[in-house]
DNA sequence: GCCGTCGGTCGAATCGATTTGAGGGGTGCC
DNA sequence: GGCACCCCTCAAATCGATTCGACCGACGGC
């Protein structure tokens, strides 16, 4: 009884008589043998099966958003059949400890997935590059040794302010996602623009001004969370020149914002508008259901899956956008007639 | 230049003189060898520094829990130090396909973790058992051969329950947990009571009963989200005979309950009280601050963390048990006097 | 009856790093 | 000046599975 054999009875290669694979079998129970070691198989086929996947900041900051989950679900669901595995690796959370976590810098992976692409400079793709592992930016900027995967973040919202105007408004405030990785919180002065740095950011930000809108108010939030827009709605729409309607960059962000306006006793959409960006189910909103610009939370997440697919084959970086859908619900409405 | 030369270089392990690693740092940056390849190591090691982590039954229902989050979150930070490696993997979502997720069966990992340890028979301990392959059991039957992570859950009902008798109420119903794999939804008949397989959900209904409390109704929900927290308070508080206190199994079935009470113009607590489980922050909630049973969630991802860390020790199989906290919010008060 | 072919099995090389024990060269002490 | 010791380097074995090419026996065709 040869290795070889061994191996081909266990694989089902190659070409194996029934009765000595029988045989081999029940050596290996006799032994309690239970199957092939995955490390040596790994190492010879100089594959892994894992793919990382760089969630966001902290886990935990993460996983409380829907939109990442349904996207990571998307993925797993994808890589599932492809005999893959996810493994998680936190992102640089805290500033003082190291930029990058030791997971990207000396775990096996085939490929790397990070989820919110940040800047150009992301010192976790320094690392992913000198390793020399394949990577997939969802959300992030562009760039030519690296597939992308994103929406047309800036169509999405170019759509829903235009709806906004339509519906006459005027004064149109915008709740924003994080500019840089300092996560700011509070109104964004004119010559704090240039922090940034987001590209998610930036791109629906770009969508309020393509639709020719300069928005009465930016605010800035360190995440996507109900209560970070609960805070901003509550700021802005307690300011004496309130807006009429408020542009949110994430439904969270915007249920905040709804939350905020009914404990100022505002009606909405009468006294004021509100649109989100993502497409979430929110039945705890009710009666409300949120205007927003509704995205492929699954797809994109099958898209990213199969960008991976595509570089295990063989195949160079690929870029793949996918189309959003404006929604309208019931939290925008005419603009109130001025008192003034 | 010889291999083993090299291989000191880069571990930093052996003694070697500082020109000889230099003189190997440059020759790699010259070949550019990005250091040592993970799979060769992990080989070498018989280690794959990869623990796998079953979630739930399907990615995107555990994820929706904030509960399975937080003591992910505490594990990954407790594995993260020992340069650990969290691999996820899918429980089994669809009856049809294969019980037990490939990646269970053949990916490398050192030891396994099974976030909600379901019964004895579960195909998944099998499989890790075959294998070889240590395992964690959070909130599961306790086994010898395997380690144990868990609450209180038995004595946190309990006084959650007399909380509710020492306010005078005597009609209490309870919602639970999925009883099965099934995952049922609706009221539990006497009759069906063997089917209770899933040993949270039967802990914490025998702190009900440990309080010497019988309660008038049992609705089984299919999963500890808000919307079948809606429909169970919905279905229970529209009955002719409604309860005045509903103890929940979680806190998110009882911001349902909460919700539901609200909608059916029941005042909480001066109609009904409810009781959850969990010790979630829910600001979307206000102005009620639900009375629950707090469950330290962190706490218990680094319990779990530290039973795997004993397990590569070479330590046996251990058993963990965290305490709970009654905590009393605004969502329990007196019972409401009789009317009939 | 002989040769070609095919199905099945086995040996050996390979993936890449780690680690032990041996050996070589230099230095310090007597 | 010689010997002993120490510091460093290196060759080789090992982890476990895969896979190519070789080999062997049997069968079929001519």
């Amino acid at each position: 009884m040869s290795v070889s054999t061994a191996s081909l009875a266990f694989s089902g290669a190659g070409p194996i008589a029934a009765a000595t694979r029988q045989r081999v079998l029940d050596a290996a129970t006799a032994l309690d043998y239970s199957g092939p070691n995955p490390l040596g198989r790994q190492l010879r086929r100089g594959r892994s099966g894992i793919v990382g996947v760089v969630v966001g900041d902290s886990l935990r900051r993460s996983f409380r958003d829907p939109v990442s989950i349904q996207v990571l679900d998307g993925l797993v669901s994808t890589l599932g059949p492809l005999d893959l595995g996810v493994l998680l690796i936190p992102g640089s959370s805290d500033p003082s400890g190291p930029a990058v976590d030791p997971l990207l810098e000396s775990a096996a992976m085939d490929v790397a997935v990070i989820m919110w692409g940040g800047t150009t400079d992301d010192p976790m793709l320094g690392a992913l590059r000198r390793r020399g592992i394949p990577t997939v930016l969802v959300e992030g900027q562009h760039q030519s040794d690296v597939s992308s995967v994103g929406i047309d973040d800036r169509g999405g919202m170019r759509e829903a302010t235009e709806h906004l105007l339509a519906l006459g408004h005027t004064r149109i405030a915008t709740v924003t996602l994080p500019f840089d990785r300092a996560r700011g919180e509070g109104l964004v002065a004119p010559d704090q623009m240039d922090h940034l740095n987001w590209e998610i950011t930036r791109r629906r930000l770009s969508g309020v001004t393509d639709a020719g809108v300069t928005p009465v108010a930016i605010w800035e939030t360190p995440a996507s969370l109900v209560e970070h827009g609960r805070t901003a709605g509550t700021a802005l729409l307690s300011a004496p020149d309130r807006p009429t309607a408020i542009a949110c960059q994430s439904d969270l962000l915007a249920s905040g914002v709804v939350l905020a306006a009914r404990e100022l006793g505002l009606r909405v959409p009468e006294d004021v508008s509100v649109s989100g960006f993502d497409g979430l189910d929110l039945p705890w909103l009710q009666p409300d259901v949120l205007t927003t610009v509704v995205q492929p939370l699954e797809e994109k997440g099958a898209a990213v899956g199969h960008a991976v697919e595509d570089f295990l084959a063989g195949e160079g970086p690929s870029t793949r956008e996918l189309p959003v859908e404006l929604r309208i619900g019931t939290t925008t409405g005419p603009a109130p007639v001025s008192l003034g």
